[in-house]
DNA sequence: ATTGTTATGTTCGCTATCGATCATAATGAC
DNA sequence: GTCATTATGATCGATAGCGAACATAACAAT
């Protein structure tokens, strides 16, 4: 039974698209589009994996939870990317919570498929092993930025680093939970979107940020933003074909 | 030229010594042992890595260094671990820069070579991976470390991570550079180390630090380091061979 | 012993962020 | 339209860490 997305635009993820063909046909039928709706726990902290996902146009925030159950994003994905690393990583579980931050779909595959591909030193396996440095990059950059720069600029990097990841300019999201994302209060994020939407750079309401003025806001951001961009588009131009793979019929 | 270590104790890598004869007998050859003098950069940020080390009693720093010039510490790596993985990851280069932060030695091993061990889906390879997830682990928990937990939690962390790095307890180290490590000010660390020493968890003096409470320190230390610390020992407990493989006389 | 260097101690005011509380405004349900 | 709910705005004092400047103390070289 073919998933109907009725999409526009075609569900295309990075890492799958970068597949030769002969690479991606034994993993067709494997490949299953789910929906990953708004607020969505994929991964719950230290739980047993079973799947991998690859996002067509949903973001994911990885958010590692404390004890006292504050929680942090350490890093966000989107198409560019994979959810589940730990799987291939050896780990069986991983240490943070995977959510969905904004609704969409992803293909899902099954764990003994994914270990089979990735044994046979695959196209697949350097892809991913490469995305995976890059998540790093990002990871090591939050940890920089945490420390040394202002909630403004991290807010700045956060509305970027998600706008990459969507085909428009608007984020919807309250800013109560941007500041859970952030680590923040939510009242810091308030002054800082404040701030930013005096200066017409953004403008929101309720739950919706529109970026207004995107290259005042990257002169704005820390140069964290501008690490953790360079170094997925690095990797983004090693090998990618652009045959413009569609998976709308491929979900079964 | 055989190297003169002049060693008390075998040197000795913990993901080298997980190897069984089968896997490690090819590589012995390759393996070089070298010197690991305080303060050396062994990897600068953004070059072109050639080699991969195992640390046998080295403590390695991973720093990332800003445009100002600021640096902090994402994760620090000893005998229980590797150095380079971008090498193996794909990357070719590393974000950040290797510092080493207590002298010792490291089996040194080419590129080339450690590239047709790690694509034959070898123990290696897999040895590797798991590490490079358990190290992730290390990088999200210093993210969310900077962000929520004090300058004198922060320190007890990096002395309890350093501690189970080293034979004894006693860190040389000033209070200038650890503050370079954590990203903070060098007075902060003067007065968080002066609390605990006036509390008599620890003693230092002129870039040396004795802890002589070791309990009490992991009891004031934030989760972050009981995290880190679980996530490496749950890969220890994978498949370690104890059969003290001595490299002594490896190095050539 | 003298001197220079380096490590640590101490102080000042300053700012960003926190934690808490309450006020206002937008939205949806009915 | 009314009402409850939710998002945002605004305020208070408290505090941790910053930046800078200077004081002391330990050590090393000669």
């Amino acid at each position: 039974m073919p998933l109907t997305v009725g999409s526009s635009s075609p569900k295309r993820n990075q890492l799958l698209a970068a597949l030769s063909e002969s690479d991606i046909d034994p993993l067709l039928s494997d490949l299953k589009l789910v929906a990953m709706p708004l607020g969505k726990v994929i991964y719950e902290s230290g739980v047993l994996l079973t799947h991998i996902y690859f996002p067509t146009d949903c973001i994911i925030s990885l958010l590692y939870v404390m004890q006292n159950g504050a929680a942090a994003e350490i890093a966000v994905v989107g198409n560019e990317g994979v959810l589940g690393i730990s799987l291939f990583m050896g780990g069986e579980t991983t240490p943070s919570r995977a959510l969905v931050q904004s609704a969409g779909y992803a293909f899902e595959l099954k764990r003994k498929v994914l270990d089979k591909e990735f044994a046979r030193a695959s196209t697949l396996q350097h892809l991913l092993l490469r995305y995976t440095q890059a998540l790093i990059t990002q990871m090591s950059q939050t940890a920089v930025c945490n420390r040394h720069h202002t909630v403004e600029q991290q807010l700045c990097r956060w509305l970027l680093l998600s706008l990459d990841r969507l085909s428009s300019n608007e984020v919807c999201m309250t800013q109560e939970l941007i500041a859970n994302m952030l680590g923040v209060r939510r009242e810091g994020v308030t002054q800082a979107a404040g701030r930013l939407q005096a200066r017409g750079l953004i403008e929101y309401s309720r739950g919706r940020i529109t970026v207004l003025d995107r290259p005042a806001l990257e002169i704005e951001v820390c140069e964290c933003y501008a690490v953790v961009k360079r170094e997925y588009d690095r990797r983004g131009c090693l090998q990618f074909r652009v045959t413009g793979l569609s998976f709308n019929a491929a979900a079964s």
